[in-house]
RNA sequence: GGGGAUGUAGCUCAGUUGGCUAGAGUGCUUGACUGGCAGUCAAGAGGUCGUGGGUUCGACUCCCAUCUUCUCCA
């Protein structure tokens, strides 16, 4: 599951990836690699290309590590891993101990808004992508800018044998708005080294803060950058405008390869800059563009890391890849967006992220529908096609991350069925779009139209706009921005969240030590921080303990709440999250006496909700082992929740799993529960010893080195929550459903302990104490005590069991309310589905036999009225007032009568349940010949028995509350005849 | 997290200010006709109108809550 982990990791199946790297007598080992640098500088392939990076780095003493996962799971204010530093803010931020000062490696990115990138901008040009991979070195605290600098030109020019007459080198020229000073040392490095190569200064040039000030965000460490830009054009076109003229400019063979950014200060919520205790150095190098810069291309997507692609999508749409640089050659736009996306699309789901309607998941399908609809546009690919490219991608990247072969049916699968869907949306949308054009006289696509079909329907807006020029009409592009524009403030104003800083209390205290495995009571605590956040109009205030109880959300468990409090106050923890590896406390108010040194709080776990969801915690290791066992090892894990009230596990499975199978797991998780077997809990296991002992690791989730590791019997899995002691606490495991949550996702829900007493509790007494009397055939009744009898048996293992009193149905007579509501609570426990089956078709035969019962008695007493027509003036009239008779038959009564008598001018007046009602048909001829109205003479007439109705102007009905006046106002209705 | 839409026959969907005995097409059953591309014609079976409340004389229709599915924004 999830762990509390340091920052250093090193995923199970990745160790052996980066051994070679790590191992000083690997093939890659000092004395064979310059002649590797040196064959291979020429035509180098990609693979060579990264592994020449990390191999450099190692030679400098860095640790490489491997790519953190593309998803991002505790970090509120990021989705994705969108630069490679990502994975190491914690250790910017201070928040986790330093173990190796210098790293390396290359890390997988996502992009897809925010000032680097825009996804509509992807694959229109030839250099910017949705995922891309950063290859970077880092230093903590260790060297600084001289070695950073000189190492970037050693790697560049003596070893990837870039001209060094191509390259121009940016460093920061100061802000006096800002107090931040020109970088002179940078310039005087580069300087150095360009004068030792026999170059000038003019290959330096000054950039703005825009360009050069690099910040995480709003607040925290930031600093100058030096960017390192190559010029790869022709040399007609260098003699006509030289290279230092384009730098930062968005000229698509002018880039930027390498940015060096040099962390020294730290931004403050007022704007102000604190110099950083310790200095560090990040830096980033696009790996698609060094390969398009070391392979001689001229666009990312000719190299090697995405032709394969482009060859296999233009071979399925039969469109040939023309390597167009051209921004408006569509075919070759297409072709670019699709090779991009798959790779985003593939690593993501890879990385446990699922196409879905909101956060992540929803970039995801995003991206993904953006692909699907280039090749519908452009490429005339009207089917699903891209789940194709997966096995390419695959042969292409697995062999570097082991993830994607591992993944590759779950993959295919997801990205088949999401395509699939989103055609479905593109044909219902097309429908639309034709209707309102069949149906539109001004050639115009409104645009709140437009809007609509946009924002409720998904159908995208240049799709209509393509629509919309085919048939020759115009499109309100200004109105469709506007609505778009109040749909992204509504949602802004949803979600404004303000964050202040923290506000340090100075103490001896260390920070942040996690006690809650052995305790849930601490009577020590100190506040070392908080800070007050706000959401829409409410704060909240965070709060960061020199030790804490509490255990923070992640690994799917909720965080813990609780309260601190001391001799003046009490504070209730509403929840316990992690931010960045810093446990915090949320709180409604503010401690008042925090500053007090002396008076330390008591911290202490609300205990009760915390052993039920440690029950529920251990029951999920249990049911994934279970599923592993009975569904096979295909299952993985792909979502986990555990709270106090119940447990919900997603997992990799490719069709509903059966009755029989369900049973067989419950019955393997009960087994083990009655085994009683003791907790095993290895909380510093070394990384290699627990995957020698087979532990289950997930891909997607970071692990540190010496995780922790959860062992109950042969389940053994790398987990930080927290847990039972021995398997009897959970005392019974009860799953309550299975269902589906995408495509080759099930989801199981489950209740153990007090949750699945309570829960078969209430289905026996649904059960046992209903009014189902009578009526029943003694099948149900049979099945119904079988259904018991089962119940029963899995409740006696149930520690205080009550008494049940199992009644029969005994004899009378059974009413359909009363069967209709039998029916409505059964299916809310779930019972049987055959025992709901054959209620329902009980039912279904009671009410057909009460509708044949009233056609009866209409035909009866239609048999009677025959023979009470009066004529008058050629009217056949008949009124009658009848008992005992529901408003469906008297309906029926009326199209009877209606259907045999011709120029009929019927009244009948009941009383139904105490109240008065009349009915009113007229034949159809009659009441146009006489301009008679049904509804408008009954509206008049209801007035006598206070009360309203209506119709059609040959038939209609009324009720009223004084039943007194129905005579009245059946006279009434007479009297429009007269 | 916020907005919009959706749920009616096995399937695809109509149902317009609350009252048209809840409909169409397709599929199914039965029968008749038939040398023609989805053969034709006729008859029939098939519906808790998502669920739970409310307003009303009366709710598929209006209001509230809730669930499903889709979708946009963050």
């Amino acid at each position: 599951m999830w762990i509390v982990s340091v920052f250093y990791f090193c995923h199970s199946n990745l160790c052996t990836t980066f051994d070679k790297y790590n191992n000083f007598n690997s093939r890659y080992s000092f004395s064979r690699n310059f002649s590797i640098y040196l064959t291979l500088s020429t035509t180098m392939k990609s693979q060579e290309i990264r592994d020449t990076f990390l191999t450099f780095f190692k030679q400098k003493n860095h640790k490489i590590v491997a790519s953190a996962p593309m998803v991002i799971k505790n970090d509120p204010t990021l989705m994705f891993t969108n630069a490679g530093m990502n994975q190491f803010k914690d250790l910017f931020l201070g928040n986790s101990p330093i173990v190796h000062k210098r790293i390396a490696d290359t890390q997988k990115c996502l992009r897809v808004s925010g000032k680097h990138n825009d996804l509509e901008e992807v694959g229109v040009d030839t250099y910017h992508h949705t995922m891309f991979e950063m290859l970077g070195n880092w230093s903590f605290g260790d060297y600084f800018k001289k070695e950073a600098i000189e190492w970037a030109w050693e790697l560049l020019v003596d070893i990837y044998k870039i001209d060094k007459n191509r390259l121009y080198f940016t460093v920061f020229e100061g802000d006096a708005a800002d107090g931040t000073p020109e970088d002179t040392e940078a310039f005087g490095l580069w300087k150095d080294l360009l004068e030792k190569n026999g170059l000038t200064t003019d290959k330096i040039l000054k950039a703005n803060k825009k360009d050069n000030f690099w910040e995480m965000g709003d607040t925290g460490p930031c600093g100058p950058c030096s960017e390192i830009h190559v010029d790869i054009r022709s040399d007609e076109e260098i003699a006509k405008i030289p290279g230092k003229d384009l730098v930062n400019n968005d000229h698509p063979q002018v880039i930027e390869i390498w940015n060096l950014v040099f962390m020294e200060f730290n931004r403050m919520a007022d704007g102000k800059l604190k110099p950083l205790p310790a200095k560090h150095v990040d830096t980033g190098m696009g790996f698609e563009r060094l390969a398009m810069v070391l392979q001689g291309k001229k666009s990312n997507y000719d190299t090697d890391v995405f032709s394969p692609l482009t060859d296999k999508i233009a071979q399925i749409s039969g469109i040939p890849y023309k390597n167009s640089l051209d921004t408006q050659h569509k075919t070759d736009v297409a072709i670019r967006v699709i090779a991009d996306h798959v790779r985003a699309v593939a690593f993501s789901i890879a990385d446990g992220q699922l196409p879905s309607n909101n956060g992540a998941g929803y970039v995801i399908r995003r991206i993904l529908r953006r692909a699907i609809r280039y090749g519908y546009s452009f490429l005339n690919l009207k089917e699903a096609f891209i789940y194709e490219l997966v096995e390419i991608l695959v042969q292409q990247m697995g062999a570097f991350f082991p993830e994607l072969v591992n993944q590759q049916e779950l993959i295919t699968n997801v990205i088949r069925e999401e395509e699939e869907s989103f055609l479905r949306t593109l044909a219902k949308g097309i429908q639309r779009f034709e209707n309102y054009v069949a149906n539109s006289k001004d050639k115009k696509i409104d645009g709140p139209f437009a809007f609509e079909l946009y924002d409720t329907f998904g159908f995208p807006k240049d799709l209509t706009e393509l629509l919309a020029k085919e048939n020759g009409f115009e499109f309100g592009f200004e109105e469709f921005a506007n609505e778009l524009l109040r749909q992204k403030e509504r949602s802004r104003a949803a979600t404004t969240l303000k964050t202040g800083d923290w506000v340090d209390n100075p103490s001896d205290a260390s920070e942040n030590e996690f006690v809650g495995y052995d305790t849930t009571n601490v009577d020590d605590i100190v506040i070392t921080r908080f800070r007050k956040v706000s959401v829409k109009d409410e704060d909240f205030y965070q709060l960061v303990f020199n030790k804490t109880p509490f255990y923070p959300e992640g690994g799917g468990q909720v965080g813990d709440t609780g309260y601190i409090k001391n001799k003046f106050e009490q504070i209730e923890i509403i929840d316990t999250k992690k931010e960045n590896n810093l446990i915090v406390h949320i709180t409604k108010t503010l401690p008042e006496h925090y500053s007090d040194g002396a008076n330390l709080y008591e911290a202490k776990v609300d205990s009760s909700k915390r052993k039920l969801t440690a029950a529920n915690h251990s029951a999920t290791h249990l049911l994934h082992q279970a599923l592993r066992t009975i569904l096979g090892t295909h299952v993985e894990q792909k979502g986990s929740l555990v709270n106090a009230d119940y447990l919900r596990f997603d997992f990799s499975h490719f069709q509903k799993v059966s009755e029989e199978e369900l049973q067989q797991i419950e019955d393997f998780v009960n087994e083990k529960i009655q085994a009683a077997i003791n907790l095993n809990e290895h909380r510093e296991i070394p990384i290699e010893e627990a995957e020698e002992q087979g532990v289950m690791m997930l891909f997607g989730e970071k692990y540190g080195n010496k995780p922790r590791m959860i062992q109950f019997g042969d389940s053994k899995e790398l987990c930080g929550g927290i847990h039972i002691n021995n398997t009897k606490e959970i005392e019974l495991f009860k799953i309550t459903s299975e269902g589906s949550v995408a495509a080759g996702i099930r989801r199981i829900e489950a209740v153990t302990s007090k949750g699945a007493a309570n829960y078969l509790k209430e289905k026996i007494d649904t059960i046992t104490k209903h009014p189902l009397a009578g009526l029943i055939t003694d099948e149900i009744k049979n099945k119904i005590t079988i259904a018991q009898h089962n119940l029963l048996q899995q409740y006696a293992k149930v520690s205080d069991m009550p008494t049940l009193n199992i009644i029969s149905p005994s004899n009378g007579s059974l009413q359909i309310d009363v069967l209709s509501n039998a029916i409505a609570d059964f299916t809310k426990i779930k019972l049987d589905a055959t025992i709901i089956d054959e209620l329902n078709n009980i039912k279904k035969a009671m009410l057909k036999e009460e509708e044949q019962k009233g056609k009866e008695q209409a035909k009866a007493i239609k048999e009677e009225l025959l023979n009470e027509v009066k004529n008058s003036n050629g009217v056949n009239v008949i009124t009658k007032k009848l008992t005992a008779v529901d408003a469906a038959t008297i309906k029926d009564l009326a199209f009877q009568l209606k259907a045999q008598i011709a120029d009929l001018y019927l009244v009948l007046g009941a009383e139904i349940n105490g109240k008065p009602n009349l009915t009113i048909a007229i034949s159809d001829s009659l009441a146009t010949e006489r301009k008679l109205h049904a509804g408008n003479i009954i509206r008049e007439a209801a007035k006598e028995m206070q009360g309203g109705g209506g119709g059609q102007p040959f038939f209609a009905t009324a009720g009223g509350t004084n039943l007194n006046g129905l005579d009245a106002a059946m006279e009434k209705a007479l009297s429009f005849i007269k």
